[in-house]
DNA sequence: AAACTAGGTTACTAAAAGAGAGTAACACAC
DNA sequence: GTGTGTTACTCTCTTTTAGTAACCTAGTTT
């Protein structure tokens, strides 16, 4: 069995493709979202903040293409649309959560790493 | 003494830039490249396969303010800049690096979830 | 003296994201 | 039975961002 290496560094590996959604704004935040479970639209729309209908629906999209997140659609009236994660997508929130969780815990150090650049290449004295 | 609330899903918290960063299609990359150890801007675009220079540079500036990334220069005449992880840098390819694996691994899956995708939602009968 | 080197910067163009109005389909109030 | 409200989009238009390619520096080789 040929078992093909996946190479992200490769521009045209279809793994740098999956790479590039995985590593998205608007991907890590609703996969993260969707960690606390079930959501509909508009409630994802309003826990991401500044996400535009438009980007939140073409994101929803491409995780759903690629397994990641489940589609219900109500056939009620006013309509509801329940999105949620996969067993895939629940695998991907680990790195992703991992991501955000050092993001909040090296927030103070890039802070003032910010603030040292700036001061030293903006003198404008 | 007032710890902040660190909320990427508030868009006006710093930390939403800070992920939005991290989650980058060439930061992922070059952070990654940059776990080998150092390498100059030159390998940096060789093993980065697509980058542009204007977007290496773009990047690895962005990785510099925000303390990731050092930057040395040596005055030698064709000029060799050298770029290094900082010790923020080698914390945050953990996670980082943990997506690209993720990725690598996922990938036969994620292959057949589109073609199940793709075949369902363009027939074109 | 023309060409090459490494690491950029600049100007221009193409692609993507954001903003905002419009749409469907029916339920309910009036 | 006309009007209003609801949800999950979709369309159009404007602004941002990314990509392409040419140019720059300045010493070194041909």
């Amino acid at each position: 069995m040929n078992e093909p290496v996946w190479d992200p560094y490769d521009r045209n590996c279809p793994s740098r493709q999956v790479l590039d959604r995985v590593g998205d704004r608007w991907s890590v935040l609703v996969v993260g979202a969707l960690t606390q479970g079930p959501r509909r639209f508009s409630e994802l729309a309003k826990t991401v903040d500044g996400v535009s209908q438009k980007m939140l629906t073409q994101t929803l999209r491409g995780l759903e293409r690629d397994g990641l997140v489940a589609r219900t659609i109500f056939a009620q009236i006013p309509p509801r649309v329940e999105y949620e994660l996969t067993a895939s997508g629940r695998s991907l929130s680990e790195p992703m959560l991992a991501l955000e969780e050092w993001t909040k815990a090296n927030m103070p150090r890039i802070v003032t790493a910010r603030e040292a650049y700036d001061g030293a290449h903006a003198p404008k004295a």
